[in-house]
DNA sequence: ACGGGTCTACTTTTT
DNA sequence: GTAGACCCGT
């Protein structure tokens, strides 16, 4: 599980010293010239309150070009120079960016006179669209017909009362297949974030459910009318909500009031809606920064569209200044020389080529390996030799496009005993076990929350989907402030459950009037929940387990209400070997999805399956925009690297029921992205090393291997 | 109306 | 290797 600090605050100093920053501030002397320029635009002047705000900025990022560091450097820089830390908003891609920034800028001020006093308040508006937009919803819920007591459902949440819905409305008649749940929510979700039409959507992006259309946009307005009567909000209403918010005249002002400066990182992988809510807090653009690369856009699956930062300057009168941040600290030239072959073929692009000033004579390993067992050997071994070395598993890690590409290695790191700790794939919070518990407490915190609702109530014995709707039906009748205690004890239970009834009852009236405070709530749930969990499941001792790790960490939230609310928006995101999770200071390798992998840095990096078929992957390979997004998404891969790099392509690999045919090998070749012209920045080598044998031995080799190439292409001929 | 059993079709990336 | 839809016995 990830670990993660606490507390939003930066570290206080207590230096009160008065005297406004020196003009040639002596704290920037460490940045380069675009660096400055981009933390100095708008000039050393004041932006006290009242004063002009600075216009707007873009700032175009390489990878490893120190984007956040400049980007702390600005917000200090503000502070510095009289701007409020609680009217700034800060705007990253994930938790994890947004503590990382808030720690860097604390770091940065705490050696500014006159800084860290101010910073000591802490920048409190720092966070992910979502997370801001989930505070900013519950402050002006009832100016906008909400109530603040709404709830957040998950993808697999909203994917379920997609599914209620759909029952509802007859569209799982079985004469022809209706697309399953989660296929509708991608198609709602996309057009909700890409702002276009259903019929473009569907057109674009999902073709083969285009004769569903109609019914689609009625399943979608009954999908928001539930929502709405349950007073829950999926991810994409935290953003459609404030957009529209922002866009409501007699909120709008209030809101962008509120925000001097707005900085936003990760641009690249901002949607159409979030560009829309940015606009309407900052219609001249006045305070606005955001920085990104275009080179590193790998969200578009996700509604994100490079179009946003590549149109951004021309939205302004006068356009936006443009500041490029071309030269990288983080890897050495060989390894950036190699990683701009990649992304040099790129279609439409704006940023340079980056450089460094690291010379090393290691050129990025290309390597090639029998298939996937030899691969996970290969990378066990070259990690353990590293760490021989002295480098730490910390400063190695294992980069992977699909979270299953790990699984070989999985095993094979458990079988030589070295920890690990996995990013992406597979969540804690998918477990069935997980779900209920965190039902329970959802369903007290909002009783009108259906899916939790049905879920709580079949953890009766004899309750099925039937009895469930009809005992809802009465929770929703109730208009008591504590209804679903009230309709559960009115209730008359089928015979089976009675035995179990008074319990249940008990705990929905004691939860749901707050009879036990938070944290000691949890342990009463899960203690009711245990003997449920002992009758549904085979393996109830491991789930408890995590239901007691859990439970250490709901401790640390304030209230039952923020539990909820950031464990939706946050999910621990990594799993780590055993079910222990390794200790915060003991040392472990990483492996992470690409995706996952962003904004990180590691010396030693290897880059799984370096394979057409998994970089792209297949699924990945169906237009061009989707082909050059597969692209970026080596080129981030590649650019973690610091000081080695290791791409491994194992000749076969194993590829799981995609087809009929079944589970089968699959004969791979090198990834079309490493085009042949680029091979000369790789050192291409064979793994294990073949043996050194005398000629007679070697002509018998070569022959092996011409009849093995026959053998293969032969194969490949039988599934044609 | 529940719930256990069986068959089938599908498996990227995530706030 | 599995999640979901479907069937059928209780």
């Amino acid at each position: 599980m990830r670990r993660r600090p606490r507390s939003l605050t930066p570290t206080a100093v207590s230096t009160v010293v008065e005297n406004p920053a020196p003009s040639t501030a002596a704290w920037l002397a460490k940045l380069n010239d675009a660096q400055r320029a981009a933390v100095e635009h708008g000039g050393p002047g004041a932006f006290a309150p009242g004063a002009a705000l600075p216009p707007p900025l873009l700032v175009i990022a390489g990878a490893g070009s120190g984007k956040t560091n400049t980007l702390a450097h600005r917000v200090a820089h503000l502070v510095v120079n009289g701007a409020d830390p609680h009217r700034i908003l800060l705007l990253t891609f994930s938790r994890r960016a947004a503590l990382e920034m808030t720690r860097r800028v604390g770091r940065i001020a705490a050696g500014v006179p006159g800084a860290a006093a101010t910073l000591a308040q802490g920048l409190t508006w720092a966070g992910t669209f979502h997370g801001i937009g989930a505070r900013l919803l519950r402050e002006y819920a009832e100016h906008i017909g909400l109530s603040p007591a709404f709830t957040i459902n998950d993808r697999e949440d909203s994917a379920d009362l997609m599914n209620l819905v759909r029952h509802e409305l007859g569209l799982s008649a079985k004469d022809k297949r209706f697309p399953s749940k989660s296929t509708c929510l991608a198609i709602y979700s996309r057009v909700v974030n890409t702002t276009d039409t259903l019929t473009d959507v569907l057109s674009r992006a999902f073709t083969w459910c285009l004769e569903w259309e109609p019914q689609l946009r009625a399943l979608f307005a009954a999908y928001v009318d539930a929502k709405q009567k349950q007073n829950v909000l999926d991810y994409d209403d935290l953003l459609l909500y404030w957009a529209h918010m922002a866009a409501e005249p007699s909120i709008a002002a209030d809101l962008a009031a509120r925000f001097d400066h707005v900085l936003v990182d990760e641009y690249q992988d901002t949607n159409r809606l979030q560009a829309a809510i940015l606009l309407a807090l900052k219609p001249d653009g006045r305070g606005l920064t955001v920085v990104g690369d275009d080179a590193q856009a790998i969200y578009s699956f996700r509604g994100a569209t490079v179009r946003n930062i590549l149109d951004f300057p021309a939205q302004f009168d006068p356009p936006a200044r443009q500041v490029t941040l071309e030269r990288n600290y983080r890897s050495t030239q060989p390894i950036l020389a190699a990683s701009n072959a990649v992304i040099d073929a790129a279609r439409e692009r704006f940023t340079k080529n980056l450089w460094s000033e690291q010379v090393s004579a290691q050129r990025p390993r290309l390597v090639t390996v029998a298939d996937e067992a030899t691969q996970a050997r290969y990378v066990v071994e070259q990690i353990l030799a590293a760490r021989e070395e002295g480098m730490k598993l910390k400063q190695q890690a294992v980069l992977f496009r699909a979270a299953h590409h790990s699984a070989t290695l999985e095993i094979e790191l458990a079988r030589r005993n070295i920890p690990f700790v996995k990013f992406g794939g597979l969540r804690f919070l998918d477990a069935a076990h997980v779900k209920d518990v965190l039902a329970v407490l959802r369903w007290a915190e909002n009783p009108l929350d259906r899916v939790a609702g049905f879920r709580v109530t079949q953890l009766m014995p004899g309750v099925g989907p039937a009895t469930a709707a009809r005992l809802l039906d009465q929770v929703a009748a109730c208009t008591g402030a504590y209804r679903a205690a009230e309709a559960l004890a009115a209730f008359a239970p089928p015979p089976r459950a009675a035995a179990d009834w008074a319990a249940f009852v008990a705990l929905i009236d004691n939860i749901g009037t707050r009879a036990t405070p938070w944290p000691a709530e949890f342990e009463l749930v899960r203690r009711w929940y245990e003997p449920h969990l002992e009758r549904n499941h085979e393996d109830a001792s491991a789930r408890l387990a995590d239901l007691l790790q859990m439970e250490s960490i709901a401790s640390t939230y304030a209230s039952r209400e923020r539990f909820l609310t950031e464990l939706t928006l946050d999910p621990p995101d990594a799993t780590s070997a055993e079910s222990a999770d390794p200790l915060l200071d003991e040392d472990y390798l990483i492996l992470s999805t690409i995706h996952s992998a962003k904004g990180q840095e590691w010396r030693n990096v290897f880059v799984l399956n370096g394979v057409d078929g998994c970089i792209p992957s297949d699924l990945g390979a169906g237009s061009d925009e989707e082909l050059e997004e597969e692209r970026r998404l080596l080129y981030v891969a590649m650019t973690r690297a610091k000081e080695d790099l290791h791409i491994v392509v194992p000749q076969r690999f194993y590829v799981h029921n995609q087809t009929a045919s079944g589970d089968r090998h699959v004969w791979a070749s090198r990834t079309r992205f490493i085009a042949a012209s680029a091979l000369p920045l790789f050192e291409s080598c064979a793994w294990p090393p073949a043996p050194v044998v005398t000629a007679p031995g070697a002509a018998g080799l070569a022959a092996a291997a011409k009849a093995k190439i026959e053998i293969g292409a032969k194969l490949r001929k039988m599934w044609e």
